[in-house]
DNA sequence: AAGGGTGTACTGCAGCTTGCAGTACACCCT
DNA sequence: AGGGTGTACTGCAAGCTGCAGTACACCCTT
């Protein structure tokens, strides 16, 4: 049985049509440019272009220029091909793990301190990537895109990173000043407050854009 | 080596620390309820409890009623203690899957319209979970939440999921007019528009809030 | 009364993915 | 000569997923 194509197989060989890479680069650029779309570790992005070559999607070769040996990974007209019938097939349903939302969920089994702190971690996790695609924006302007060409994809992939940001960072303030009122984590439930909320949701509307 | 704790097994925990559930009630429970903040498989949450078993967090019987036999989990002392300790530690930091954003990416690699398709997806995806919310919110005002005292929690956490499905398709409403200008996916690059884009983003301004 | 569909209630297993440790060498600075 | 940093990977254990399979109860139809 040969391997088999996952999700990540096809972005490496998406990357490799750009031009080739060695396993080294391609590891960090997908680290880079694919981290909000489709995070995977370093340990899987070396051993994909491996697989890829298997298949007959890639070649591969060891390449001595100064330093240390390293291989590059090339894309095959059959990679191509296989790309190609890809962009046909569905996508998979989006996926979103955030622990911080799931101590808020469990937020009666701890303290407000405990549930502010995780909060604070999200805050800090988002503000991170935030201002880093606010600066990659920045060297867009000046030093230019590393694929010119492709500067248009790029951009508009980054406004569904800043929305989601600032999105999140407005939820975590309404959050907090929700928090702020209550009097502990635990044993709440359906206060007048909560009430107002679940009607307002109930309508689709967002009480984080309208705090009145 | 005894087995170790993960974010799932601590999510399962603070599951069994509301009240007492069967393997069956638990994959389903936590599926529902955890789903947007920590989707896990169906074949780990029938595992989880075993292994808490397994580690004096939970005990567990089997129980005979009715159809066929069901193995009943239950917190243990040190289970409570275990979960205290967990809401102290750092949380792991957000991570959000979505192919139909890596196909955004690749776009120059397809059609206008498998880029179309990928959003459409998207927006059915999302679309999905977004009324399945607002019931569930309705069901809160009509009928009450299965654990009263945590509606405080629930409603909050629901407040998130709003705002992101909100926020996720007013991106998809945006990306669609600017696609439509497209000629084609590829080789377009900086355009002025995307200068336009660009300069709004690196000032922190999103332009899915201010189409002007 | 036999058969089929649906819901309950799981288990086994192959294969995908991650984190961590380890290896090895080049380059630079002290 | 030694230590730190960056390049360039590999091996392995353990986590997680999807799928197939098992098994039984309940209901409806033919």
């Amino acid at each position: 049985m040969p391997p088999s194509m996952t999700t990540s197989s096809y972005a490496v060989l998406a990357l490799l049509d750009l031009k080739p890479w060695t396993g080294y680069e391609l590891t960090h650029q997908a680290q880079r440019s694919l981290r909000y779309a489709w995070p995977k570790s370093e340990r899987l992005l070396y051993s994909e272009p491996k697989k890829l070559v298997e298949l007959g999607y890639a070649t591969t070769y060891k390449e001595d220029t100064g330093g240390r040996s390293r291989n590059v990974y090339e894309i095959t007209d059959e990679g191509r091909g296989a790309l190609r019938e890809w962009t046909a097939t569905r996508t998979q349903p989006p996926r979103f793990e955030v622990e911080a939302l799931l101590r808020l969920l469990f937020a009666d089994q701890g303290t407000i301190a405990e549930l502010g702190t995780a909060l604070d971690e999200l805050e800090a996790d988002i503000g991170e990537h935030h201002t880093a695609i606010v600066e990659l924006m920045g060297s867009y302007l000046d030093g230019g895109h590393p694929f010119p060409e492709r500067t248009h994809l790029s951009v508009l992939f980054a406004t569904f990173q800043i929305e989601m940001f600032k999105s999140i960072e407005r939820w975590i303030e309404f959050a907090r000043t929700e928090i702020d009122q209550w009097p502990s984590t635990e044993g709440l439930g359906m206060t007048d407050r909560t009430e107002l909320l679940t009607r307002l949701l109930s309508e689709d509307t967002s009480p984080v854009e309208h705090p009145e």
